[in-house]
Order: C-alpha cells, then sequence, then structure tokens
DNA sequence: TCCCAACCTGGAATCGGTCTAAATTGTTGA
DNA sequence: TCAACAATTTAGACCGATTCCAGGTTGGGA
C-alpha cells in the first residue's frame, strides 16, 4: 500500500501535475481499492470523512485535471450531474434508471455493426453504450 | 395542416392531457415539421417569437409531460443541460463534442452482439448509443 | 352556465458547477 | 539551505438550468 502511495505520486508526476497533499489524498480515496464510480459531492464528503482537508472546488478542478490526464473517465448519463469513473479499459454501462446505478461491463466481447460514416468528414472519438436497465 | 393541427389535440387528449392553448402551441412548434432536437430555453424563445405565450416554467413542464406521454425522448449527452428529441423511431446518436450538435441515425441497420445479461434480473429498458465525433 | 380539478404563472429557491482574487505551497536554482 | 516564483488551493460570489410554490386561470363535464 506504500508502494501504492508512491506510485501515484509517480503517476501524478508522469501526467504533470504536482503532488501536492490534496492531489494525493484524492487520488488515494480513487484509486486505493476496486474500479469505481463517483461525483463531485460525494468525493468531496468522503475526504472530510478521510481527514483530507480540501476544498469543493479543488474536488472539481482535480476531478477533470485527472480526465485531462488520462487518470480518470468522465461518465455523462445522469441529467445535471457528471460522474466520475476509475475504470479506464474499454467497456460500457448499464444505467440502472431506478436506483440511478451505474455498473461497468467489458467491452472486449461487445461487437457493433453497420455502423454509418461519420458526418462531415469527422472522426470518431469513442463510442459510448448505455444499457438502461428497470 | 389543419389536420395537423387537430391530430395534435387528438395526440394530446390519447395521452390524457387537456388540450390547452399552450400545450397546443408548444407541439405546433414541435411536431409541425421534420423531426427535431431541442432544449427548453430554446423552445421557450420559439414560442415567444411565434407569439406563443407560455411560461418557461411551464415549457419545462409540458416537455416532461410530452416524454412521460411518449410523444418526446429525451437525450442525455451534455453535461447540464436536457435535450428533446421528436425523433421516437430506433435510432441512434452522433454527438460531436466540438459543436455540441447532435445528429440522428437510423437504429434498424446497426447490430449489437455480445451484450451480457442485464444484472439483477432486470430488464433491459433501452440501448442508447453514443457515437462521440470531432 | 357553474364548478372544480387540472393547468398556468412569476418569482423565489435549489442544484450542480464555475469563476475570481487573494493566500498558500511545491519546486528550482543559487 | 533558502529565496523566489509559478502552480495550486481556497472561500465565497456567481452562474445557468431547472424545480418549487402559492395563487390566479381555464377546459370541459354535469
Amino acid at each position: 500500500m506504500d508502494a501504492k502511495a508512491s506510485d501515484i505520486g509517480a503517476r501524478l508526476r508522469g501526467a504533470g501535475l504536482r503532488p501536492t497533499r490534496q492531489r494525493l489524498g484524492l487520488a488515494r480515496l480513487l484509486f486505493a481499492g476496486p474500479d469505481r464510480h463517483v461525483r463531485a459531492e460525494e468525493l468531496s464528503r468522503e475526504a472530510r470523512e478521510a481527514g483530507v482537508r480540501v476544498s469543493l472546488a479543488t474536488v472539481y478542478n482535480t476531478l477533470h485535471q485527472f480526465v485531462d490526464a488520462g487518470l480518470l473517465r468522465r461518465v455523462d448519463v445522469e441529467p445535471g450531474r457528471a460522474c466520475f469513473d476509475t475504470n479506464l479499459s474499454r467497456h460500457h454501462h448499464f444505467y440502472d434508471t431506478g436506483s440511478n446505478e451505474l455498473i461497468d461491463f467489458d467491452a472486449e466481447d461487445v461487437g457493433i455493426t453497420g455502423l454509418p460514416e461519420a458526418p462531415g468528414g469527422k472522426t470518431v472519438e469513442r463510442i459510448d453504450l448505455v444499457v438502461r436497465i428497470r
């Protein structure tokens, strides 16, 4: 676990981000343990509970920086609020419309055929598949 | 077009919604003409320009009622704001991350294989495919 | 026509998120 | 080691989108 902590510092540095107390604390909450989905308010509360003193603004800043650095992925399925996913592998989501819960599933086994060309000569950046369940 | 207007009244009535002046005006803006994507603020402005007097709150209420009634479909791709789609046929979306533009494409030709079972014995409600282009 | 539930309204309130300007803190070079 | 400065953090104001609320309006059945 100590090794993991220093890994995190190295990852931040590698991404051009100073390993500050706040970033290290949030990264530890995000990346120690299994993959997870988290929203800003939730992470802010967890940080408070874990004794990591960090403002809400910094939580937002940090989440965005982590996305830009490729440490996190942003998922937009819920209207009006962003969710961040630590799972960086190719995967898609089940979205439980009752509980608003997101569940990952591997994209490796999924095949998609018959997609039209991207219009206007644009490039496909990513394909998001959301299976809404109830 | 007059036939269409009365159709709209009938559709509203069929959905258990009184065909009020506001609902008829908004429905006319939404359903006369080709399929379209629209946001609440935009529809509110169009209504004002078309001389349909309707408050913003009613625009929101009406859009939600139309979604519940199956007259509209809601699309969630942009963080922080909802988009409503008059296209009710099976289709998916291109989403231009540069311009925030949504473009429909037919789902009939698209094949998706290898999807896992819905977890927890849930039922699949819908599958949304968003092809992000840039 | 009368009546009332359904509907509409403006304005206040809420919510998730961003911005700003000042204070703090890593990091680098001497 | 330390000065110095840019990167970072912060509290709190601000924002756009949306919902809530209390009171006025209206469609449609009897």
